[in-house]
Parts: C-alpha cells; structure tokens; sequence
RNA sequence: GGGGCGGUAGCUCAAUUGGUUAGAGUCCCGGACUGUCGAUCCGGUGGUUGCGGGUUCGAGUCCCGUCCGCCUCGCCA
C-alpha cells in the first residue's frame, strides 16, 4: 500500500500537478451519478476536496467513488490541480485533488449519528456511546490538541525551572480523611486493600525530603464523590512540589507559568495577578474564588439596616453574627419583575436563606419590594451602595455564613443571567490567608470538631507559628483565627489551582494532627511514614496542583469537563462506551478475597 | 442521600382534552443527475413510545415504581 504523501491539510496552490496520496475518512460526498463525483476528504489536520471526473479517469473508478459514504475510511491518490471556483471555507479550498486510485480501507457500518454535521449533533449520551465518532469532529480534535499544548508547555516551562518529572504509585495506602477513597482489593494480602490516590500529596513531600528540590508529575487522581459539570471522580492534576522556598517564590513561579501557558495557547498576554486575603474574598464576594470579572460586591448594611423597622432585618440582627448585606444591581431595576425576584428567593433557599428582600430604586426612591421600609435610612444607603437611577438592590439578612453564602451564589448568578460578564477577560487572582482550621458543629450527641481547610499538611503563616504552637485547642475563636500559608490561583471565578507551603517540623505536623482529633496513635498509624520522614532533615517545601481539565476547560470555553476528557464518565459513574463498571465472576472476586453483598444485579 | 428537567424511528424532533393506522426532517437503501461544496430531485425501508405495574371502553399522553442522561443541594481534607 502506498504511503501518504500528504494530510488533509496540507495541500495549496503550490502543489499543483503534484501526484499526492491521501487517507482520512469521508466528511462529505456530493454524488453527480455516474459521471461526476465529489468528497471531501477529513483527517485530523484538514480536509480536502477529491473529485472522481469520468473525462479523467475511468468510469469504474467514479462508480467506486459514488458508493462513498460518510465516514469510510478511504486512501486517494491522484493529482492536485487548481479548483474553478475556490472554496473559501477551508483553508485547502483553492485545490482539489483529481482521484487516479481509490481504496476502500473500512466501509462503515449504518452510522449512529454523523460526526461531520455539527449543526444536528445527537444527544451526549449517544455521543458518549459512540466515543470514536464523536472524537472525529474537528472540534473534539482542537480540544484534545490543546489539551495536549497545555502539558507540553507545562514540561517544557518546568524543565526550565529545574524541575523533575517524577511518578507516584497508583496503588496506595488508604486515608478516610478527605474524600472517599477508590479502594483495589489486594489479592497477595488477603483481606488487605489498597486506595487510588486523591493526590500525590504525601509522595511528593517525602520527595522533597528525598532530596529531589523540584517535582512537577501530570498526574491521574481518584476520589469517589458525585460529579458535577466541573468535577469527575478521576481527573487530572499538573502537581508540583519546590524545596527551599517561600510563598513569594512558589507563587511568582506558578504565575509565571499561567502566563506562559496562555500566551503560548492562546496568544494572550496576562497581567500581573491582584491578591486578595480569603476574609476580603468571602466579604465582598461571598466566596472564596471571586470573580472579579465584574462587580456587584457584597456589602455590609448592617448599621443601616439596625435603624429601620423590617421585621426581617431586625430578625437577622438579633441572631449571633447576624448581618443585612446589599448588593447594587446596576441599571436592572426595570428587569427585576416580580417573577425574577420571586427566582431569586427560591434559588437563595437551597442554600439556607429564608428569603432575598429586593427594590429598585427609581426617580430618586426606592420603589416596590421592600422600599417602603427603607425610607429612615435613604440617604446613607443610596451612598453606602452608590445607587443610580433605575438600579434595583437585592439584600441578604441572616447569619453571616447564611448571607455569604447566598448572596455569593446569587451575585454569579445574576452576573450569569443578567449579562454582567464580559467576553474575553480572563481575571486571574490570587487568594491567600486561608484560616487552617475550621470548627464543625457535631450531628446530636458528637462533639464538634476541626477541620482542615486546605489539608492537614499546610502550614501556619510564619507569623503565625508561635501563636499556633501556643494556641489552646479549646479556644475555639483563636484557633479559627490562625492563618496558613496557603494560595489559591483564580480564573474567572474557577479554582484552577491550589496550593500551601508545607510542614516541615514535626512538631507542628503532631499538633495539627492532634487538632483534627487524630491521636498520637492514630496519626503514628496513618501517617508515621510522613512523620519519620519529617524527622530526618526535612527541608522547608511548598507547592501547589493545577487542575488540568479545568483549564483546558476554560481555553476552549466548554460548558462541562467531559468535553476536554477523551473517555469521560457520566454523572453516574459510567462509560457509556466500555460499559464500565461491570459484573465480574465470583472466581475473580473469590481470588481477590471478596464477597459481593449486593441485592440487585443489572 | 434530597430536589428539578428529560427519555417517541439509527439520529433530531412532532403528536389538541386520554381517542381511529404514532408523523416530519435526516441517516440508510434504490433511482435520476458533469462543477458540487449543508448539492439537488424522485421513490422506499425503518417504531416493544426506556422498562415494569396500575387506572380506563381506550394510554405516547394520567398514576405508582424502576433504569438511564443532564443540572443542582449535600459531598468533594
């Protein structure tokens, strides 16, 4: 069989009279009988227009070339010649290739859906089905190219840095914390299991002990939790790990590397990144990955709101950390109908909030909703809020995580919704002084508890270190007061990346484990590895994992992470394609030391 | 685990208040056609209305259960 000479997209003008072979599947065939044929020829690269002309070529050839159909796997040779009338659409669109020899490699079978006609695609699930159709498409195609851009500019900027690329096992040693863990059945050590990784975390810290200074691993992770559009149960993490560093350091050289990555991607020059503290973040933006794409900030009325007399707001004042929070909708007073507002308060429910009290201030007052109750205080809010005619206001009142939470929700949104977010700006930020430690009311008869807000390796601020070593674990306000050294790199309002300065001393690894609940004994048998290592010469370390789907995600502005994945899984867990997971025999599983206790087979 | 939306031909969809033989486009098959590029024109094949119950003279349509897909809350150190 001959070789190709070209692909798809290769071919031009400069060509011309050129004997070529071609092979790619059929996109396209414009059938003019027996006499005349088109097809349009797709590979990965492009797509070129072959004709089959029976004033050029045989006519058992033209017929050949009639019973073409989309998606035949087919090579051509033939000669490039100049079209008539160009094609401007593609880029191959001045030539055309006139077929001497055709050979059909695969005929296909009656399609499921036609990969080529983008306008009339089928449902995901049919196009999860049928993986190896749906991943013909040139969009597909471009998604996979970036994807692939991505981590080649992710080695290449790396190895300049001193960086090594370093593989941690899959096979690993379970933690409860955190996620819940996939588990493989060890069949060697009976009854004995193993946990796929949720991170390389403590591998590439030992690494850093190890001596290795810098590690960067493109890595596979697993945590078994429900999926949303932005999260699978197996994803993949850009991690890196740096010895001898502070935050500064790691933060200026991962900075460096969004930059890289997007200039390089997509040609985009990226300013320097703002910072902001996690306790501004979550004030003004009711969370803690802000989208700075637009304003529409959160903002305290609770001094205001005191001096009115809205049962509503009263309520809410009079509850510990209680506080009335406003947020200036610019210029929608005139949109905000009752039935908006009426979503609002529903929306806002899911998360806690009893109710969203709006209005709009219009012709210097404040009409409808709750206007009529803010007639005391109109001066310093229409200030406080910098209101304009015709915007509307919607308030939070309840406690201060309650608000947070839900107008922080709401504000993206209505910023969705409303037509507050520009096309094209990437708003990167930096968020860092994450508290370490948060309390965790007890269900019924449980104390509460703490909890790691990043992880549990993640060290206190420097600043902060005698005050955490010092702190009394029943002091429940001072310890949620210490501060940790830990960044979270933001895009438009997405965490693409998080990271922290480790612990290096054991010390201040034993403390925080004994904070978390965990006992002397217990964190000796889930962790004693770690704590050896950090008994012989840790070195200071810090770093940080990207999430390389979502950043693929946003390049290529899909709508969910199954677009940038090859062979993603549905909301269920699934591969459509694979059918995966399935039965195994019971001689497997007798093998492996398990007994199924499952009550219903598919 | 909770909530919402959806499932009708291979695919995308339609089907009045519960009413006769479940339609259309597309794909596929056959035919016509020498400059198309979403080719065009003519004809044809194709259905367990996701699955299982129930109500009814009669169910794609109403009710219950269940499976699947998406979204969402919890969850995701």
């Amino acid at each position: 069989m001959p070789q190709r000479t070209h692909t798809c997209g290769q071919l031009n003008e400069s060509n011309t009279d050129h004997n070529v072979t071609l092979m790619g599947w059929v996109n396209a065939f414009r059938g003019h009988g027996s006499g005349l044929v088109f097809v349009d020829l797709r590979d990965r690269d492009g797509i070129t227009q072959i004709v089959f002309d029976s004033d050029d070529a045989p006519t058992e050839l033209v017929e050949a070339g009639d019973k073409l159909r989309n998606e035949d796997c087919i090579r051509v040779t033939g000669v490039v010649r100049a079209r008539a009338k160009a094609n401007p659409k593609i880029p191959t669109g001045a030539i055309e290739v006139l077929a001497t020899e055709l050979e059909v490699l695969s005929k296909t079978a009656k399609l499921p859906f036609v990969p080529s006609d983008e306008s009339n695609l089928p449902a995901e699930e049919t196009r999860l089905k049928h993986r190896y159709l749906d991943l013909r498409r040139p969009k597909m195609q471009e998604i996979l190219r970036t994807r692939h851009r991505v981590t080649k500019v992710t080695r290449d900027y790396f190895d300049e840095q001193g960086f090594l690329e370093i593989e941690t096992p899959m096979l690993c040693r379970s933690t409860p914390e955190g996620a819940r863990d996939f588990l493989v059945p060890s069949r060697l050590q009976e009854g004995m299991w193993y946990a796929l990784p949720q991170s390389p975390q403590l591998f590439k810290q030992i690494l850093m002990i190890a001596g290795c200074d810098r590690y960067l691993q493109i890595v596979k992770c697993f945590r078994d939790e429900d999926p949303r559009f932005d999260r699978q149960a197996e994803f993949t993490q850009i991690d890196l790990e740096l010895a001898f560093v502070d935050r500064e350091e790691v933060m200026s050289i991962m900075e460096g590397f969004a930059k890289r990555l997007w200039k390089e991607t997509m040609g985009i020059d990226l300013a320097d990144f703002p910072r902001m503290t996690y306790q501004d973040a979550l004030n003004d933006y009711g969370i803690d990955r802000p989208d700075t794409r637009y304003d529409l900030k959160l903002i305290d009325i609770s001094d205001l709101a005191a001096k009115t007399d809205f049962g509503v707001f009263q309520g809410a004042l009079e509850k510990p950390k209680g506080v009335v929070k406003a947020i200036r909708v610019p210029g929608k007073a005139a949109d905000f109908s009752r039935k908006v507002t009426d979503a609002f308060t529903k929306f806002a429910s899911d998360f806690g909030a009893g109710g969203i009290p709006t209005t709009k201030y219009v012709n210097g007052d404040f009409e409808s909703g709750i206007g009529k109750f803010l007639g005391s205080i109109k001066d310093e809010l229409i200030e406080r809020l910098g209101l304009e005619d015709g915007d509307a206001v919607i308030f939070g009142a309840d406690t201060y995580s309650i608000v947070t939470k839900a107008l922080g929700e709401l504000r993206q949104k209505i910023a969705r919704d409303h037509g507050f977010i520009p096309e094209g700006a990437w708003n990167f930020l930096w968020v860092y002084d994450f508290p370490m430690f948060e309390h965790v009311e007890g269900e019924g008869d449980e104390p509460g508890r703490f909890h790691a807000l990043h992880h549990p390796f993640t060290a206190p601020s420097d600043h902060e270190l005698e005050r955490f070593l010092s702190a009394d674990p029943d002091n429940i306000d001072e310890i949620e007061s210490i501060v940790s050294d830990g960044y979270d790199m933001i895009c438009n309002g997405s965490e693409i990346g998080g990271g922290s300065i480790r612990i290096h001393r054991k010390d201040v690894q034993a403390k925080v484990f004994s904070l978390l609940g965990l006992s002397e004994e217990e964190a000796k048998l889930k962790f004693s590895f770690l704590l050896d290592a950090l008994s012989y010469g840790a070195p200071p370390h810090g770093g940080i994992a990207f999430g390389l789907d979502r950043l693929v995600m946003h390049m290529c502005a899909t709508d969910n992470i199954r677009e940038v994945m090859a062979f993603p899984k549905t909301m269920t867990g699934q591969d459509l394609m694979c059918e995966a997971p399935n039965v195994v025999d019971d001689d497997q599983l007798h093998e492996l030391h398990v007994k199924s206790t499952a009550t219903t087979t598919v």
